[in-house]
RNA sequence: GCCCGGGUGGCGAAAUCGGCAGACGCAGAGGACUUAAAAUCCUCUUCCCGGAAACGGGAGUGCGGGUUCAAGUCCCGCCCCGGGCACCA
């Protein structure tokens, strides 16, 4: 950070600079005061209907004995608990509506483009996963009850030859008979935890039928266990014909398969030569009035014919669920409402806030909240009508707290705001932020939400959190990425013990380019230690620096400009502190191998200047060097040393010769020497080799090289 | 299955815009210093062929093609590894 505010600086671009750390160990978001803004924002989100709770299905982590939200759930496992699956449970939780900016959250990404990975981008957009197409309506043949169906394939529609719903799809409740029940009951129980590309398409029929809206045809209703409840409205039309998953449903079951489109430049599949679903848009076929309309037209004109006569519509689908934060633990922000048998849910009023956690409690992980089991907590009067009432014992998902500490950054000690919006106006958006991909459809999608919470709120006027987005690689460590929870950091603080944390930093910053995920291996950290030897060495054999001659100090000169421009450059743009290290391990060996010969003021120069070099890798020796150059103060108050690229610049460039592509030679010519010159020059040098040939072209790239095509 | 990354010496890697492949470091070999060892300093270290050596020649960036004077880098087709999403209708 100290380089990069130095250079910024120094080049007058960039007036602000924020940076974000891990936030756990920054602002503490367990004081009261975080726990005030939390619960704060909770009720301005339950005022504008964007808080809810209601009864649901939800992840629950035996482990942590609590529920988790969608994002939280790692292949069908907690994501602190990678091995523990996550069961369903029933229970009344408190929700936020990022539904509601789902579409926001899509388009904005525009803004974002460039400046963040286009991996978290992507991630985001399949999580979003907006769809387009159509919501119609079957209608039961026995009592005309409607059941709707999500389809992005209206113009298939007359292809549909059943209609399917998901197990737990409350018409199930009215459809089936008891042994119905059961079986739809164990579908549900056989899905849980498991990966859905191991479970085979199962189903049965209800022994009802449905209308298609568009044919009149009476179709089968079918219960399939591959219909997810939790995506478009639970029921779908099975088109064998074009759907691939209806298709193997359908064979397997016995159920026509109808075609209702065909390729642009083919012929319909007619049964039974039909062998897969055909999914490609085509040309629709078989479908009445429709037929002969492009896929793309009929399912647009379809969904509005659908409106107009009222049994459906076009609808877009997402992916994405509201974010539950409900959380039975004890560590976290309070929910501020309290359950009143007379008034119903009732907001704790702005100035009882924060609620805080009580001192003594006892976690049973019994599945309940362990703040219910203080009844201190938990009694108390309903601030509306004064009645007996209880509080709510749930917490906040902690992924709240993270959702929007940067902003709190910027205006701590704030006690009558989240924050002053005009300071938030001064620093926002954050210039760079730097986090793991692990966070991509987590942190990274929640805290856009927050952001534009707090933009509709009206305290904030940026719309995204961050311009720029860095992601580093992980940490892997025994097969297993190394993290603060998973508690198998051990390897850095071992190193950083025996060789020191100078050591342990740079050989970190050494093993590769920070966006790269490294495998922890120690093995090469010794020659990090001895590199830091031999800066310690040089610079001590030459304070003060004995009495030579300056023969290298042109050539010394030269590289440790070359090196300031390279760790310029790269803090700028890459980061990639790898090659930086790599540059400064090259300028002391320069150093080493002219030290013969360079006069008392270069060495002295140079000592400074690897001071300041290696404060951003080697803060302690950096310090170290400094006080026995006798600089005052910390190093880090010093400027960052600017470049000069006329010091920088080679003698002489080196031109390399190739004939037919090859490298044959290497000739040496002043920068700038003229096209034909170095052609004359690098003739001269590999004469011996054109001897009998003749050269059919010369492509010349000044300072640079000269190839010879010959025959 | 779909969408991203990636594949370069014994190892970590570098080559930033199509222009010297392997910088820098680890490991290894040899030498100097030392009674000796450690530490330090110096030299060598992609592979193959020739040579006592200096050096010379050839091959080479997962595989097969292509574009180009020139390809690790661009294009087409495969293989392998990592990550993300996944009965999403």
């Amino acid at each position: 950070e100290w380089t990069l505010r130095n250079i910024a600086a120094m080049k007058k671009t960039h007036r602000r600079f924020a940076f974000s750390y891990d936030w756990d160990r920054e602002v503490s978001t367990c004081e009261p005061e975080y726990y005030r803004w939390n619960q704060w924002f909770f009720l301005k989100m339950l005022e504008r209907g964007l808080a809810y709770r209601k009864q649901a299905l939800l992840n629950w982590c035996p482990k942590c004995a609590t529920v988790l939200a969608n994002e939280q759930v790692v292949e069908g496992c907690c994501w602190r608990h990678e091995d523990t699956p996550v069961e369903q449970r029933a229970m009344a939780q408190w929700f936020l509506k990022i539904t509601d900016y789902a579409e926001r959250l899509l388009n904005d990404m525009a803004k974002l483009e460039g400046g963040w990975p286009e991996r978290v981008l992507t991630m985001q957009r399949n999580w979003i996963g907006r769809s387009e197409g159509a919501e119609i309506d079957f209608h039961l043949v026995d009592d005309a009850r409607p059941i709707r169906v999500f389809t992005t394939r209206v113009d298939t529609i007359y292809g549909a030859t059943c209609v399917l719903i998901a197990p737990e799809h409350p018409l199930a409740e009215t459809l089936l008979d008891a042994a119905g029940k059961s079986r739809a009951k164990a579908m549900v129980d056989a899905r849980a935890g498991r990966d859905p590309g191991d479970i085979e398409k199962e189903g049965f029929f209800t022994g009802k039928y449905a209308a298609n809206p568009f044919s009149g045809e009476q179709v089968p209703i079918w219960v399939a266990n591959f219909v997810l409840m939790g995506y478009g409205t639970g029921a779908i039309m099975a088109v064998p014909a074009h759907d691939e998953r209806d298709f193997e449903f359908c064979r397997k079951y016995g159920i026509d398969v109808r075609p209702a489109i065909r390729p642009t430049d083919g012929v319909l599949g007619v049964e039974p030569g039909l062998k897969e679903a055909f999914t490609d848009y085509g040309v629709v076929e078989n479908s009445g009035r429709w037929s002969g309309l492009p896929s793309a037209d009929a399912r647009r004109r379809m969904a509005e014919y659908a409106e107009q006569l009222g049994f459906g519509k076009a609808a877009i689908t997402y992916r994405i669920k509201d974010w539950g934060i409900s959380r039975q633990r004890y560590w976290g922000t309070p929910i501020p409402v309290i359950h009143c048998p007379k008034c119903g849910i009732v907001p704790v009023p702005e100035n009882e806030l924060p609620v805080l956690l009580p001192d003594r409690i006892e976690i049973t992980g019994a599945g309940e909240s362990p703040l219910a089991s203080v009844p201190g907590f938990v009694n108390v009067t309903c601030p509306r009508c004064g009645a007996a009432a209880r509080r709510e014992t749930d917490t906040m998902d902690t992924f709240i707290d993270s959702s929007w500490y940067f902003y709190r950054y910027c205006d701590a000690r704030n006690t009558s705001m989240p924050f002053d919006p005009a300071k938030i106006a001064y620093w926002f958006e954050i210039d760079q932020y730097i986090g793991g991909v692990e966070h991509a459809i987590l942190h990274l999608i929640y805290s856009r939400f927050f952001t534009k919470v707090m933009h509709d709120i009206g305290l904030i006027r940026n719309e995204e959190p961050a311009r720029r987005l860095f992601t580093q690689g992980m940490v892997i460590a025994e097969g297993a990425k190394m993290s603060k929870s998973k508690g198998n950091v051990v390897g850095a603080d071992m190193l950083a013990e025996k060789l020191g944390a100078d050591t342990a930093r740079m050989f970190v910053l050494f093993a590769g380019p920070p966006e790269k995920e490294v495998d922890w291996r120690t093995e090469g950290a010794e020659g990090i230690y001895r590199f830091l030897g031999r800066v310690y060495r040089f610079v001590t054999r030459n304070t003060p620096a004995p009495e030579r001659g300056g023969a290298s100090d042109a050539k010394v000169l030269r590289k440790l400009h070359q090196c300031l421009r390279k760790i310029t450059e790269d803090f700028e743009s890459r980061w990639h502190f790898n090659t930086c290290i790599a540059s400064i391990m090259e300028l002391v060996n320069v150093l080493y191998a002219e030290e013969e010969n360079l006069s008392p003021a270069v060495a002295r120069e140079c000592s400074e200047k690897l001071a300041l070099l290696l404060a951003p890798f080697a803060p302690y020796l950096s310090q170290e060097i400094w006080d026995e150059l006798g600089g005052t103060g910390p190093v880090f108050r010093q400027p960052w040393p600017p470049f000069d690229p006329e010091l920088a610049k080679e003698e002489e460039a080196e031109i390399v010769v190739q004939i037919n592509g090859k490298l044959r030679a290497r000739v040496h010519a002043p920068f700038g020497t003229a096209k034909e010159r170095l052609e004359e020059l690098a003739m001269e040098k590999v004469q011996a080799q054109l001897e009998g040939k003749q050269v059919v072209k010369r492509i010349t790239v000044p300072d640079k090289l000269v190839n010879l095509v010959v025959k």
